[in-house]
DNA sequence: ATGAAAGCGCTAACAT
DNA sequence: ATGTTAGCGCTTTCAT
């Protein structure tokens, strides 16, 4: 149980060098095939694995990436969300023989420690940002300590690679189908302000009510954080302006709005129709089960890890954005079992 | 910008030799004042960080530490628990200036993979293991490997460090409550057996019941896997035998329960009370609201990292072991309104 | 108090 | 095809 296993021991056990050894190890040509044989039965007979710490010293990558999850707002990560994205991460990872590192950046302390130590060599090859905020400092500070990484939602920077969903389809089409099915008095409960889902999320709104004629009313846009309290305290700010149906930008929002609206003893869909973002296993339960649109989460996860790799092995150059699609899963909380 | 720093280069603007720098970095004794501000004027100004790979060769600690998420069950980690626990030991990798490493394993063939894998040095220190089954097959081979760990959740090997919360406890105080109440025909919907969690909470439950001479009935114990589906499921197993009370051992099949509940149109809790385990958010905003077992899950996570930090500083012996309390916290899905 | 030198385990020229 | 050797950047005896 000795795990003082080296290369050199395996090289003298087998009765060739180091070098062959590490040849083997990193499936170098130039090795007679009996000698590969030879190194590797001793290998499988000893259990012995390369040191990964010496390895990624003399110049080896690492195969770890991290995955920064930025503050932006307050235990974010109990909303469903960054599970299932770490979970497609972690999918990714595994697939591709990566270990992953987790930041979970819980104040603000913590991201000035993390940006301030970003260097070229950590133990890690490169990053996967998550919920940037629009002008986040990590990102200037990642181009200059040249770590590679992709992020998790589009950024302005033309030389950022990045994974998004089509936030703005996807609203649009929300949208849409409540203006279709004759409602007019549509509110928005949005996500935070300064990231770019949010407002491409708010514009798809805005977008798709000027499309249909429908006029847009201030007073019907409100800002909640995701999260389940936030949509409920938002639907009893919007209340007093009657709406007539609400288009919230996560999940979680809608469901909190729902309960608001039980708790006013409106009726959904008849009095206010709801269509939420995400498409948590929560939307098919809830009561009534919700209209939402979907977006691959779990998916942009696994492709940011491959996009990444790829960048790893043939550079950054030039940046990959990728945009994947979003769709509308009619349930009925929307009420379009009343007209169709 | 040149990331190229390296210990020579501090040196050699200090005017020092490599080695004084390195006693700088290390707070050794024996540097003296002038010299260590010196080196740290420098340092400070150019930014450098040591390189953690090289630091880590050189036998230094990589100030990492794993978290293992096994398998168990599919999507787990999606269960608001694990989030919330991640969320703790990141707290607590932080607290003392670690990094997190996740291991999320999804399926048999990773956990084969990552069992065969472990050695002493990785790129972490140390390992917080989750949710192991009863006889995990991970854990000799830890033991084997000599890798220092803690688990979270008890272990029957006496050399093994955890901690724990007071599942046994947390589930009779549930029971007992629902008793007081009146109720006799109680139900529990357990989780997945072989897990030591799931069999405390089950022993809790028949323990409360035999102390306060109330008949169990086979017929009334029904197992889940803690996912809000199952404890659909669960319910609508349980419905035909008329239960009075049903105590599940997490909150989201607890939701789940309620919800089976409605859709049978039986009333919370008139004619069935419904008791939690966990105590997420949710409970505090479902229909009615959930009574339930609150477990102090990101507290765990913080301890645990201490936990691990200390067997790294002083070494694993003897086998540290820490049981947290849980508390039941009273609302109105047990009916107790009805009757206080 | 400080510097010189060896070594952590591996990879990658450079020989042969 | 294989062995020899020089690092990778740091820590740590061992001198002085």
């Amino acid at each position: 149980m000795a795990d003082k296993l080296t290369i050199r021991q395996i090289a003298a056990l087998a009765g060739v060098s180091r070098s062959t050894v590490s040849r083997v190890l990193n499936d170098h040509p130039h090795v007679r095939p009996e000698t590969r044989a030879q190194v590797l039965q001793v290998i499988a007979a000893t259990g012995f694995h390369p040191d990964p710490v010496a390895r990624s010293l003399s110049g080896r990558d690492a195969e770890t990436i991290g995955v920064v999850i930025p503050l932006t707002i307050r235990s974010l990560f109990e909303h469903p969300f960054f599970p299932r994205l770490v979970q497609g991460i972690a999918q990714g990872c595994s697939n591709q023989d990566y270990t992953l590192s987790l930041y979970l950046l819980q104040s603000l302390k913590e991201e000035n420690r993390f940006r301030a130590r970003i260097s070229r060599r950590q133990f890690l090859d490169g990053l996967i940002v998550t919920s940037a905020r629009d002008a986040d400092p990590l990102i200037p500070r990642l181009f200059d300590s040249q770590v590679p990484f992709v992020m998790h939602g589009r950024h302005e920077d033309p030389r950022v690679s990045f994974v998004d969903v089509d936030n703005l389809s996807g609203a649009h089409a929300g949208v849409t189908h409540l203006v279709r099915l004759g409602r007019r008095r549509i509110a928005m409960i949005c996500g935070p302000s300064g990231s770019l889902a949010a407002e491409d999320r708010k514009r798809g709104y805005l977008d798709a009510l000027r499309e249909r004629r429908v006029a847009a009313d201030e007073a019907l846009v409100v800002c909640g954080d995701y999260t389940e309290a936030s949509g409920y305290e938002a639907m009893r700010r919007l209340l007093p302006h009657v709406p007539d149906a609400v288009f919230a930008a996560s999940d979680a929002m809608a469901l909190g709005c729902l309960r608001a609206l039980r708790e006013a003893g409106q009726r959904v869909p008849e009095d206010v129709a709801v269509v939420g973002f995400d498409d948590l296993p929560q939307a098919a339960t809830s009561d009534p089960p919700l209209t939402t649109v979907r977006q691959p989460i779990q998916r942009a996860g696994v492709l940011a890890v491959d996009m990444l790799i790829d960048i790893l092995e043939n550079g950054a150059e030039p940046a990959r954005r990728m945009v994947l699609p979003t769709k509308l899963v009619v349930r009925s909380s929307c009420g379009s079992h009343l007209v169709s």
